[in-house]
RNA sequence: GGGCCUAUAGCUCAGCUGUGGUUAGAGCGCGCCCCUGAUAAGGGCGAGGUCAGAGGUUCGACUCCUCUUAGGCCCA
């Protein structure tokens, strides 16, 4: 964000750069509040926090002060990009790569101490050859690096012998013109490590050391290192304790530790190094190459790579990285792999790198003694600068002088002096963002530390959790959170990374717009996120299906409520049909697994689920069955009112279950409702019944859906025989010979027509021989189907012989009429 | 190259979790049919996987181990 502004602004100072920055940020801080509404995010909107508000970044820099305070920062010296004309650092999203000619050359580094390795004792005048492109930094060589595994030859060449990597020897070879060669010697690079080489240009030694970042791609399998001048040689020097040697100042320019080119810009003195290596007879083979080389994007001149005084935090002072460790089995990881990941990251990772030379963040609040030029940290002036931040922000630091910070008897500890500059680096963002738990829990009331809960992407093991988790154990000793959950990253259809140049990407709000917020997050419920999620058309068409399939289900039920007030009509429990009372049941199994499963985060089961109950249970058979009861009963008929009374307890308690999923949709539907809550988002899930729960009830209609499954498949097999077309125009006669069966169809017996949804049921007692055909497994009865005897009902459409029989309704069955009947009293 | 993760029907998920064992389940979609009093709906029936691939352990593996392939996140 800082590289887009200062682009636009290109000669502003920093309380300029600042103010356009913050601008930037708030802008899209309120773009992205407005997203999260739309998107049915529940957060405290007006008072959101935000790290670049006076109060937070008071809590950033009382959070580093507690880690001063505790001795763990430090200055250190790493590798950095640095722009030698512009004299600075630059970040990453500063750095363009541009083509460059550079140098090459092979260099060779002899070795000094052959007779400590058995390998190479009784080679004839041994050296390691090193190819580079950047000849300049040889001054700063301290180390040759090997890979371990890989196998190297030993290959002599005109009374010498030259160490490269095997796999590289052809290429080589060619290039060095090395035509009648003999490999006399083979050996992995684990054996040469410890030896030294000496140095081609000091008068000093180079150490043999081994990396898994030496690649065979180019090259001679022997990496010229130099600690100061690249990130995998000061990470790989770090491990051996190489100091960070750096020969050339911020102008880019030699200093006296390299005093043959003293003061010469390091772009000037490739030749002259290459020209003192052919000298010593020590460059094997020089050329020049063309390839990509980072670029000031500022004033584009070539940069380099510079260790510079960094600040640090210690991960083994105090021992925060085993106590970090530790303190990861206290906290629950959602999916416990997190653990794993987080722990292996924190067991190798680096001590942290603080410092950044930028001007939008929170300045580290030091000082430099003008007299010995100390870089100081004193907790005196990090105090006096949390006062001012807390009131103004961290603007006042580079607004007001230094005077402002640093109090009036304060001394240089080194010097005694009492003129001082300030710093101008600022923290790590992460640093930021790391000191949540200590700007935002900490400091409101209504929160408290550590957190219940931290949901991000699994990118954020190394990046928030980590840091979270280094700056409470460093300043607090302390968990900053209980438990952390992860999710995974939406891939398109074919499971691949959604980018620009692919041209894959699926925008949530395009979705928003096209299908609205709550299709949207079903989606997101239906996914396992703990994986990877796919995101595609068809997918999306399947969403949103299901969705209005639900959103359906609350149509209807709503509509057959149309006249149910809850007050007045409520029917008890003992009073409902079983058919009701099966209902609820399966409403209280579904409650029970549903609480399970937000308990366990698994919200894609909350959606499967749901989803699967309004389908199979409630469409496909409870309302299906339902309509005759509301449609031609009279209307305060107890059983009418129990089927309402039972609607009415379902979408209830569907509404609060799937608010948090379809908060817009359930809210709706909610307000059609009357209930006590005016949203079903200040309504709790509800307690369901005990009662409800009825297993043997449930066992008994188990039996009897299946039977009505076989009714259905002979339905089936009649529709196709042109015997009948609508289910009401069948009779259904079941046969059995099982006596248990037998007595509990004769038991349901009324109900029957009902349950299938035909006009009439016969059952009767079948010998055995007749059921032999039927599988194992399934239940013994044979289902036939023949056209229902009697005439078809204007009113409830189902046939029967008492159609006709009252003559002032000829064409109402004697239910219908003595239901009309009723009605006109 | 390293750490961690994923791979079950067209789609989304079950099953496999330190406890391997009859014909691998569901819903959607699809096909065929019915209905028209949930209608930019509703109902029924049916066809689809041998569990990414290879090898191993075992009397027996989707389930355990190894490798390979494809993909993801984070590093290098």
């Amino acid at each position: 964000m800082e590289a887009v502004v200062s682009r636009a602004a290109a000669s502003a100072n920093p309380l300029e750069i600042r103010r356009l920055c913050h601008d930037y940020a708030m802008k899209y801080v309120n773009i992205q509040r407005e997203q999260f509404k739309r998107l049915g995010v529940t957060g405290d909107w007006d008072s959101p926090y935000l790290t670049l508000s006076p109060g937070y970044e008071a809590g950033i820099l009382t959070a580093f002060r507690a880690l001063v305070a505790r001795g763990l920062i430090y200055k250190g010296l790493k590798p950095v990009h640095w722009c030698t004309s512009c004299r600075t650092a630059l970040a990453e999203a500063e750095v363009e790569y541009e083509d460059r000619t550079s140098h090459t050359v092979y260099v060779r580094f002899p070795l000094l101490d052959q007779e400590k390795k058995e390998v190479v004792k009784s080679l004839e005048n041994p050296s390691i050859l090193i190819w580079t492109t950047t000849p300049w930094t040889l001054p700063g060589n301290l180390a040759v690096c090997l890979h371990p595994d890989y196998d190297y030859v030993a290959l002599a060449h005109n009374g010498e012998t030259f160490i490269i990597a095997k796999a590289m020897v052809d290429a080589v070879a060619k290039d060095c013109n090395l035509d009648d060669y003999r490999i006399v010697k083979e050996f992995k690079g684990r054996e040469l490590e410890g030896l030294h080489c000496s140095h081609p240009l000091l008068n000093k030694q180079s150490l043999v050391i081994l990396g898994e970042h030496v690649t065979l791609d180019q090259g001679t399998g022997c990496v010229h290192t130099a600690p100061g001048h690249g990130n995998d040689d000061y990470v790989v020097g770090t491990k051996y304790g190489l100091p960070v040697f750096v020969p050339v100042d911020g102008e880019g320019c030699f200093t006296n530790d390299f005093p043959l080119m003293e003061g010469m810009l390091v772009w000037d003195t490739n030749v002259p190094i290459i020209n003192y290596l052919k000298e010593k007879k020590l460059l094997v083979k020089n050329g020049v190459l063309v390839h990509s080389y980072p670029h000031c994007w500022r004033c584009h001149n070539p940069i380099i790579f510079r260790a510079t005084e960094q600040l640090f935090m210690s991960l083994d002072q105090n021992q925060v990285r085993q106590r970090a460790i530790k303190a990861i089995d206290e906290v629950q990881w959602i999916p416990r792999w997190g653990r794993d990941r987080i722990n292996n990251m924190v067991e190798m990772r680096p001590d942290w790198c603080l410092s950044r030379q930028r001007c939008w963040g929170v300045p580290i609040p030091a000082v430099t003694c003008s007299g010995c030029n100390a870089s100081l940290l004193e907790l005196a002036v990090i105090d006096r600068v949390i006062e001012q931040v807390r009131e103004q922000g961290t603007d006042v630091w580079y607004r007001e002088p230094v005077e402002r910070f640093v109090p009036d008897d304060f001394r240089c500890p080194h010097c005694e002096g009492k003129e001082f500059t300030k710093e101008n680096d600022i923290l790590d963002v992460w640093f930021d963002s790391g000191a949540s738990h200590i700007a935002v829990l900490e400091a409101r009331d209504d929160l408290n530390c550590p957190a219940d809960l931290y949901l991000e992407g699994s990118d954020q093991h190394r990046g928030w959790f980590q840091s979270s988790l280094l700056v409470s154990i460093g300043a607090r000793d302390r968990v900053p959170y209980r438990a952390v959950l992860t999710h995974g990253f939406t891939l398109d259809e074919k499971g691949e990374a959604m980018s620009k140049s692919k041209g894959n990407v699926v925008s949530p709000l395009d979705i928003v717009d096209d299908l609205g917020a709550d299709v949207l997050r079903l989606w997101v419920a239906s996914e396992d996120y703990r994986n990877d999620m796919k995101l595609s058309h068809e997918i999306l068409e399947r969403i949103a299906d299901a969705y209005r399939r639900i959103r359906n289900t609350f149509k209807f039920v709503l509509g057959n409520l149309n006249d149910f007030d809850p007050k007045l009509h409520t029917v008890s429990y003992a009073q409902l049909e079983e058919l009701d009372q099966w209902a609820l049941h399966q409403l209280a199994i579904l409650a029970e697994k549903i609480y399970r499963a937000y308990q366990a985060f698994e919200f894609h089961k909350v959606y499967h689920l749901t989803y699967t109950f309004c389908v199979v249970q409630m469409s496909a058979f409870y309302l299906d069955v339902l309509k005759d009861r509301l449609y031609t009963s009279e209307k305060n008929d107890t059983t009418r009112r129990a089927s309402q009374t039972t609607l009415h307890y379902i979408l209830n308690a569907l509404l609060r279950l799937l608010a948090p999923i379809i908060p817009f949709t359930t809210d709706e539907a909610w307000g059609f409702l009357n209930e006590a809550e005016p949203s079903v988002h200040l309504a709790e899930f509800s307690t369901i019944p005990a009662e409800w729960k009825n297993e043997p009830l449930a066992q008994r209609w188990e039996t009897l859906l299946t039977i009505r499954s076989e009714a259905c498949k002979a339905l089936e097999t009649a529709r196709r025989d042109k015997v009948i077309g609508h289910s009401l125009d069948a009779e259904v006669l079941i046969k059995t010979p099982n006596e248990k069966l037998y007595d509990l169809l004769c038991r349901y017996l009324p109900q029957l027509p009902t349950l299938f949804i035909v006009s009439s049921c016969v059952v009767a007692k079948a010998a055995v021989s007749d059921t032999q055909e039927v599988a194992e497994g399934q239940l013994p009865v044979l289902v036939s189907i023949k056209p229902a005897p009697g005439t078809k009902c204007e009113r409830c459409w189902k046939f029967g012989i008492d159609v006709g029989s009252q003559k002032d309704h000829p064409s109402l069955c004697q239910r219908c009429v003595d239901v009309v009947r009723r009605n006109k009293q």
